[in-house]
DNA sequence: GTACGTGCAAAGAATTTGCAGATAA
DNA sequence: TTATCTGCAAATTCTTTGCACGTAC
């Protein structure tokens, strides 16, 4: 599906910068902050404001189309995938890793909440990646 | 067990000021911004700095004796119940609740992430609490 | 033409830093 | 004494707001 009908999808009105911000999502599945963003498109599109950044993501998230992260306390990062996952922060590299959630997983996790009207769901590990465990062996070594 | 003696248990130096912020943790299970702590303590310890409690509280998450939360985007909360639980936080009335976690929960949950060296995990849930869902229909009455 | 979208500059708010004085072993 | 802790003030950084201009239907 093109990003333009992707957006009509979720009544969001298609303008060029709300187009370059959810292709930058869906094809850089890097969880990136605002600034990450900012950075990134500013050189395609200098005259597009960090404002309207902050503005096209909060559009994103309250029409569901993406999702945002508060697993770094540092600050925000957006998801375009809005598929249910967890996330996995490293904090030794700071990347954040997509992890599978099973499909009974949300089901029995809904046990306890019955009485909650739940809107979303988030897990959020944190810890160190493949990547950096097997720098910090070869360190050791 | 006294405060002094649980700070102990966790490697930390129990001064006056981080005895009182670990006793308001551990008796007030409201999971306190760092705002609340400092405008709840300085009213009985006037020298007492917000900056005090910014070091304090991040002395107590690096020694595991306290959870920093980040489910709210706006700000950090704290949380001195260390035990494996998880978080609803009710976009209405902002309170955030403490929800039990099953047993076989994080075993199970474990199962992705084997090459990952997990330190922790948060389970956050965000929608409308019961008290707020139950106003919401007297309103509409 | 009217409603909506964008972006600059300024304001606001949470957190961190530098450093000097206070405290404790 | 000597290292550690505290707290003020300033700086930093992320995010929001106000408002004027641009754009699209």
């Amino acid at each position: 599906m093109k990003t333009v009908e992707y957006l009509l999808s979720f009544n969001i009105k298609p303008s060029v910068q709300r187009i370059a911000v959810m292709d930058y999502l869906l094809t850089h599945k890097t969880h990136p902050n605002i600034d990450e963003i900012y950075s990134a498109l500013n050189k395609t599109m200098p005259t597009l404001s960090k404002t309207t950044i902050y503005n096209t993501l909060r559009l994103f998230v309250e029409h569901g189309a993406a999702l945002m992260l508060t697993i770094d306390d540092k600050y925000a990062c957006f998801d375009g995938d809005i598929h249910p996952h967890a996330h996995f922060l490293c904090s030794k590299c700071n990347k954040i890793y997509d992890l599978p959630l099973s499909e009974d997983f949300l089901e029995r996790s809904m046990q306890g909440v019955d009485e909650y009207k739940v809107d979303e769901v988030a897990l959020y590990y944190r810890g160190t990646c493949p990547n950096c465990l097997k720098k910090e062996k070869l360190n050791k070594n």
